[in-house]
DNA sequence: TGCGTTTCAGACATTCTGTCTTTAATCTAG
DNA sequence: CTAGATTAAAGACAGAATGTCTGAAACGCA
């Protein structure tokens, strides 16, 4: 009964994309982008979603301006952040542990995104002495 | 209006998940470790969800025995292997990376879980050479 | 003021999800 | 072998999510 519908649909999220890219836009710039050959309807279908994704806290519109202006409150990498803990939630205990090694060992990383990896770690170590 | 339903639904998965510790069972003891005051309708239920993750092929049903034995086709790993493809696909063209990174980054990971991540690089290079 | 654009409210068809009921099949104890 | 119990199978159901669309009201500008 107790459905835990998705953080942000696909649809939603290319839109979110496109605030991301834009910093922030108008209903109008998202549909000619997303919709280049749309008609009104798809118009209608943009403005809908970014309503939804206003009442989910994702976007905020600025009613000062006309016509109104949209901006996401969410960054990608919070995103990322968010669907990562779910993820750990749903299927580790909450860990995060888990999801690296999965990561480091599903071999689709390159040599050098593996030694950028480990630069990366250097740079902790010097951080925290 | 092509939506993309969830790969295993939470429902679904509190059913994978014992699945995962018990190497296979029946209906029947899935139930009592579910609901274990439960009445014929949770019975149901889980066979009901048993039968959808069937379909999606995450289980198979033994139907040579009886009663029937069911048995996850889809190991944890698997689908946290997954899901977090999932995430790179729709949040950073694919490319694991970029998790990696949020998560080092996150400040989540305690320093042993960084020190064996380390150690854990290390044995690739060992391997690699 | 009139027209085009934008906003707003809501309808709509589909699908998903978890739950439940009912009936048929199968097993087992006596 | 039969009655009672357990299991399998099929499908109904309500509520919610989702993407889409329609129509009317509000607004700014020529």
């Amino acid at each position: 009964m107790a459905r835990t519908p998705q953080d942000v649909t696909e649809t939603e999220l290319s839109i979110l994309n496109q605030l991301w890219d834009l910093e922030s836009a108008t209903v109008r710039q998202l549909v000619d982008i997303l919709h280049p050959d749309g008609g009104s309807s798809e118009y209608a279908t943009v403005q809908k979603l970014l309503e939804r994704l206003q009442s989910k806290k994702y976007v905020t519109r600025n009613r000062d301006v006309w016509p109104h202006v949209f901006e996401a409150t969410v960054g990608r990498d919070e995103l990322i952040g968010r669907r990562l803990q779910n993820t750990a939630d749903q299927l580790c205990n909450g860990s995060l542990q888990p999801l690296i090694t999965n990561l480091v060992r599903s071999k689709k990383l390159s040599t050098d995104e593996l030694q950028s990896l480990r630069e990366y770690l250097d740079e902790l170590d010097d951080q925290n002495t």
